[in-house]
RNA sequence: GUCGCCUUCGUCUAUCGGUUAGGACCCCAGGUUUUCAUCCUGGUAAGAGGAGUUCGAUUCUCCUAGGCGAUGCCA
């Protein structure tokens, strides 16, 4: 068994072509079989080597490995002529030399008298020995496929016309490439978008006169934006690269595209291995599915409070860097992580919670300092006993707050809060007690002092 | 226009003819909590429309509508 994940590099890895590739992965990885990726840049116009990079790199940051490949179709043109030749031998194809301007106007023609618009066949007992080549669609029955995720779709042979196998300058189009690949490198599932369902039956019968076998054909549903158009970029990030860098992981992001359109009972929460373990085909869904962010969120959340924070650690290691936040001087970042675990939806936001922790920041929130540091009487109550306490922990501070409580006779919000503020200059701040043991005494009285001078 | 595919809460989905149509996200209301967050409890919300088959249709068939896709010397 093997099954493929066959891009065109024509910009980066977005988001539906992700959830294809994991789909094709999650099916091979579950039997045992082999998943190819090979990279479909005949289109020499479009193809270029950044997008050739972009989708290796996405691949690699989701975890998607691939057991054969890459394969370039550029790579095997030699292949692809043969196969044109034979075809041409066999009478099975034809050379076509129609201008631009005699199809448009037969595609106009056509249109007007409310019939499909396709190619008539004129050039079709031509004997022409040059021009673009053309398959010999047969021109009656009909091509019936039973999809795995559609079921039986049938199309008749008079609604599909002799499509163009090679360019006038000789080079192979998508619909020969894919159908010679696929059977060169036995894959035996073809996994795609449903965007190809009306290329399949012209592909079967391309098999079928290279006397092929079939491949089964799974035909998965379009990822919609939120309005239900089609995605793209003006509904937001499209790109899987751009998913790390708001600070997904890839885990998460995994989860999310492949309950898009999947599902397996009432479970939502799936690790990489369970996906692998309970994936199926005949679970997926024939209906086109809208990307919703706020889930993601939700996941990517979830995936960020269970995680080690060794394993954040390394996924951190990226937004450190991209947000130039040196942590090697300072609070141990296993604890620090670990206090920001609860409290992040994403990598990026939890950068922002641990920069209270390594650099000093400028100047209080105005409005906030405003109310909390009305009264500087606890900040400095705070500063005096913190600045005698020996036992640096958390539950030792925690018995000088309540003690500063007790002494001036009001609640714990009225020390807690200044205090959280005076930290982080923003208020953003998990437990008090602990976020002082880790930024650590010098800091905190300094802080602390700071916060008593924007009192005055 | 023509052909193909699709249609359950706002969103992702469960349901293998008989259910008070279930779960999750979001939202709302409570509770826990040293802010925020987490966590817990509860709530709002759905079978596109119309025929037919059937004792009984969300589920099967057909029609209509709507959406998406294809209709390229793109893939």
């Amino acid at each position: 068994m093997k099954s493929r994940f066959a891009p065109s590099p024509t910009g980066y890895l977005h988001i539906g072509g992700a959830r294809t590739a994991l789909f094709a992965w999650a099916w091979a990885k579950k039997q045992q079989g082999n998943f190819v990726l090979r990279i479909e840049d005949t289109d020499k116009e479009r193809s270029t080597q950044a997008s050739v990079d972009a989708i290796l790199d996405g691949m690699n940051w989701l975890g998607l490995d691939y057991d054969e490949g890459p394969f370039y179709q550029t790579q095997r043109f030699e292949r692809y002529k043969v196969v044109v030749e034979q075809l041409l031998d066999e009478k099975k194809a034809y050379y076509c030399e129609c201008s631009k301007e005699r199809l448009d106007g037969l595609r106009e023609t056509l249109m007007q008298k409310g019939e499909k618009a396709m190619y008539d066949g004129c050039c079709r007992g031509k004997k022409l020995s040059s021009g673009v080549v053309r398959f010999k669609n047969p021109t009656d029955g009909i091509v019936v496929f039973n999809d795995a995720v559609k079921g039986k779709i049938s199309i008749a042979n008079k609604e599909i016309d002799d499509l163009i196998i090679a360019r006038s300058d000789g080079t192979p189009t998508y619909n020969l490439t894919v159908v010679v690949d696929d059977h060169d490198m036995a894959i035996s599932h073809v996994i795609r978008g449903d965007d190809h369902i009306n290329n399949t039956p012209r592909q079967i019968n391309l098999y079928q006169a290279l006397d092929w076998n079939l491949p089964e054909f799974a035909h998965l549903p379009m990822i919609l934006g939120s309005d239900g158009a089609r995605l793209s970029k003006r509904h937001g990030a499209v790109s899987v690269m751009a998913y790390r860098d708001a600070g997904f992981l890839p885990e998460a992001l995994l989860n999310y595209l492949v309950r898009l359109g999947w599902s397996h009972g009432d479970q939502e929460i799936f690790s990489l291995d369970e996906i692998v373990a309970l994936f199926d085909l005949k679970d997926i869904n024939k209906a086109p599915a809208s990307f919703n962010e706020e889930k993601l969120l939700w996941l990517n959340q979830d995936y960020i409070k269970n995680a080690t924070p060794e394993c954040l650690i390394q996924h951190l290691g990226w937004h450190l860097n991209n947000q130039k936040v040196e942590t090697d001087n300072g609070a141990d970042l296993s604890l620090v992580v670990k206090s920001l675990q609860e409290r992040s939806k994403t990598l990026v936001e939890m950068v922002e919670g641990l920069k209270m922790f390594y650099q000093a920041f400028d100047e209080f929130d105005r409005k906030l300092a405003n109310k909390q540091f009305k009264d500087k009487v606890p900040l400095e109550a705070l500063l005096e006993k913190l600045s005698q306490l020996e036992v640096w922990q958390a539950n030792e501070i925690k018995v000088v707050i309540k003690q500063v409580c007790d002494d001036l006779g009001i609640g714990f919000g009225k020390v807690g809060q200044p205090f959280r503020l005076a930290l982080s200059g923003n208020g953003n701040a998990g437990s008090i007690d602990l976020v002082a043991e880790l930024i650590g005494k010098p800091t905190t009285l300094k802080r602390l002092d700071k916060a008593i001078k924007y009192a005055c």
